[in-house]
DNA sequence: TAGGCCATCTGGTCCT
DNA sequence: AGGACCAGATGGCCTA
């Protein structure tokens, strides 16, 4: 018999089973101290993260080791670990609920870990790259923070009127004022026509 | 309090 | 095989 070290539910009633799961404070100074653990996690690899002791604490005990079956063919048929409690008398029904099992081992806690850290720096690539590109969009002085979705809709707006200045070889900011005198009668093809774009577009310095 | 936005985790798929 | 990429799920924070 296999060595079956732990099983989780992924049931809807196994709420339990994934509050081990808790998120990662969110005060955390993580952009900061990211490089520096992904250092440390090169180096000592298979060790637990430093998120281990901010909450995001893993449902594996440290002697867990690879994933070895993903057991959903057979509920509660030779599941349940030594000493874990599985019920002889538990109904049919809640037998089925626990059709979804995982028996987890090391290996694959590790490959895991592994792989969110690797999850979170790229999506730390992705919202430096937010940041960059909405230092190229024009917003009001006193706007707060854009979305990640309004920066980019606001991008593919700002791109198109650029393009449309220098199709037309005009000098931009006049440009821009026929077209806010004329209010864009003529532009209705203007696909950066938009509120969020002509409002600002009064901020843009044009010398 | 509901909805928007976001970070994170996760498993699946694709690529090298 | 392992990493990159992606989308769904979840929960926290903030604001109207």
């Amino acid at each position: 018999m296999e060595d079956i070290g732990l099983l989780f539910d992924f049931d809807q009633d196994g709420s339990t089973d994934f509050a081990f799961w808790g998120q990662m404070d969110q005060n955390f100074h993580f952009q900061t101290q990211l490089e520096s653990f992904l250092m440390d996690c090169q180096a000592a690899s298979g060790q637990l993260s430093p998120w281990s002791t901010f909450g995001c604490q893993s449902v594996f005990s440290d002697s867990q080791l690879t994933l070895t079956d993903l057991d959903v063919q057979s509920p509660g048929l030779g599941v349940c670990a030594e000493g874990e409690g599985c019920p002889a008398d538990e109904p049919l029904e809640a037998a089925k609920r626990r059709a979804r099992r995982l028996v987890v081992h090391q290996p694959y806690k590790v490959q895991r870990h592994a792989a969110n850290i690797r999850e979170r720096k790229r999506m730390l690539s992705i919202n430096s790259a937010f940041e960059e590109l909405r230092c190229h969009v024009p917003t009001f002085p006193y706007e707060k923070r854009l979305s990640k979705i309004d920066t980019l809709r606001l991008a593919i707006a700002y791109i198109a009127l650029l393009r449309e200045i220098l199709m037309s070889g005009a000098d931009p900011k006049s440009y821009i004022d026929e077209c806010m005198k004329n209010g864009y009668k003529n532009q209705s093809d203007a696909i950066w026509n938009t509120s969020d774009l002509t409002a600002r577009l009064s901020w843009i310095k044009w010398d």
